[in-house]
DNA sequence: ATGAAAGCGCTAACAT
DNA sequence: ATGTTAGCGCTTTCAT
């Protein structure tokens, strides 16, 4: 069977390699009667352009990179990225783009792919979750004029990122937990070196500024994120009497209710819980657990679409988009109790 | 910046482009001191191929296409899927080899794709998971002689697999309620157009058969890998009088384990319950789950391994590879009860 | 509006 | 053992 190429098309449809590339690529100067020939030509035979070829004539290859640069353990036992994962994919897929995904799991992945990310022609552009401060990607990337979007917020000025409002997120769940009647409020925070999770911090401190509350730092605890690291945290912050534990994540909430339950308090009844992200652990525990609701989907599909349009546009100005954030009230906080409220319910 | 082409590394070191590319690729009749000199310049320039051009060239692109062909919503509410990537992701970053990931999400997805996988120059083999019976896309791959390996099974014959051994996990996991005491087992099983689901259905049904106890078609329900669905399922079976039920995924008990809940049942003294996978979910629950373990993360490895075999040594024999499961023995089955066990125990 | 021709960076067949 | 050369299929001037 022949290979299929521009020159075969256009020896069909009875024209030269160039009009058929001019009428692939959509450009003008092409007369519509031929254009239309060309078209349907390529139609029926069912011709797709050779990639390789078309990059390397200098051409996008249509591809992003999708760089998730995460140790070991939490990338995919938390819900977050395989969900952020499918809106990247559903975007790319709608703007046919294809998603190349680098997934570090390890040190010499690192150290192995960065020289692959940073010199391989084969992707227009990159989106990476931003887990830590000064990810040294970020500066290689910007040196090397890679255009990219962080999923996550960053600090420095001229970074193009999608992020969710992690700081309205977390003073909105304080807020909530201080209405239903809670004023010692323990915090499960997430690591000081997650950008996520300082915003988180900074939005509980600030509500307890605005509020009055003192703050104390023995009802603060950090983990990384995961079930374990709350479950001894929430053990820890029990000595100081709470009556309410807000979680940074639902992963973290459902170790902290472990670790309630443990000790045979009851919640909401006894102590109220928090947890944030609103997937999956939020519903499979009892109680659910009320949490703020963050659009990991659309996240994901922002980052692309805001990459698409730096590819289009040039990358000034810079890009920040910021995703709302919003609280679902469900059983763990002693809202229902209170409000005599039933299913889910949204501020 | 100038941009390095063979052409420059061979300019430096003092040698013709052709003399480069076979120090890339490490070919034989390259005197050792040439070679030595061409691959200090190599390292010392930062030289990376250029992958189109490699490719246009023919050689192999050195990228691996991860097809999920999922409908909608089980592809990343599962825990099953994210595990599956990580493996698949870790193996090809240790076979220096890049994933493309194309997830489908709805039939308009497919459609965009299916050319595109086709013909596209852009990898050098796919691995697909295998979810319906007569998935299209088997069938058109085989006649355009694209190598691929399915992840779970295949009926027909010359099709390359990598699977769990679903029949014997469900065989397994019967025998285990069997042995501590269970006689009247539901099953809570997937659909009947997944292979995995009717392997697993078989091992039920096998064990019931070899134990000389009777089939009760009002014991089975068959769900769609859902929670929800497990949920209703086990409302209707309880209506039988199960002394346990079987669900083939843990998601799926969490479900049916909900479902008992809130009729007032205790697991396990009530009723006994078993899960499949061995995933989060089966953690998370109260109590936690006994459960069938599959080694997800060793299939996405093993299938991209088998692959590159492929790849390398032709498609002949037909792979078939299948790995073994084991049962994980925690609070949800009565067998601690019984046998004073502590802590997670494995058959 | 269309065609001819050069060249993207590489591999591989062919010289030497 | 090494250099020369001809494509791979496409885009993109440059002619016409």
């Amino acid at each position: 069977m022949k290979r299929l190429t521009l020159e075969e098309i256009g020896k069909i449809a009875g024209v030269s390699r160039s009009t058929v590339s001019r009428v692939v690529n959509e450009q003008e100067n092409v007369k519509p009667a031929v254009r239309a020939r060309v078209k349907a030509v390529i139609e029926e035979m069912g011709y797709q352009p050779n990639s390789a070829a078309r990059i390397l004539a200098g051409h996008a290859a249509q591809i992003i990179a999708l760089i998730i640069p995460q140790t070991a353990q939490s990338v995919f036992t938390d819900p977050y990225f395989p969900r952020l994962v499918q809106g990247v994919a559903q975007a790319c897929n709608q703007y046919d783009y294809s998603v190349s995904l680098l997934l570090f799991h390890a040190r010499e992945d690192e150290a192995k792919l960065y020289p692959r990310i940073l010199r391989n022609q084969m992707f227009d552009g990159v989106v990476m979750t931003a887990t830590h401060l000064n990810n040294p990607l970020i500066e290689k990337m910007t040196e090397r004029n890679i255009p990219f979007v962080l999923v996550g917020g960053a600090e420095e000025e001229h970074i193009n990122y999608v992020d969710v409002n992690n700081f309205e997120g977390a003073y909105m769940a304080m807020e909530h937990l201080y209405n239903v009647g809670h004023r010692r409020i323990a915090l499960i925070a997430g690591p000081d070196d997650n950008l996520a999770s300082i915003k988180r911090y900074e939005g509980y401190r600030q509500f307890l500024q605005d509020k009055g509350l003192p703050f104390d730092s023995s009802l603060v605890f950090h983990g990384d994120f995961s079930e374990t690291s709350a479950f001894e945290g929430a053990q820890k912050l029990l000595m100081h009497n709470p009556d309410a534990i807000f979680a940074v994540s639902d992963t973290m909430a459902v170790g902290a209710l472990r670790s309630l339950q443990l000790v045979g308090l009851h919640v909401p009844q006894d102590i109220a819980l928090m947890g944030y992200d609103d997937l999956a652990p939020s519903l499979l525990t009892e109680p659910q657990l009320s949490t703020v609701h963050q659009p990991v989907l659309e996240t994901g599909a922002m980052a692309v679409e805001t990459l698409l349009d730096i590819l289009k546009n040039g990358d000034k100005p810079t890009r920040r988009v910021v995703l709302p954030t919003k609280i679902v009230v469900r059983d763990s906080c002693g809202a229902k109790q209170r409000y005599h409220i039933e299913g889910d319910a949204y501020l």
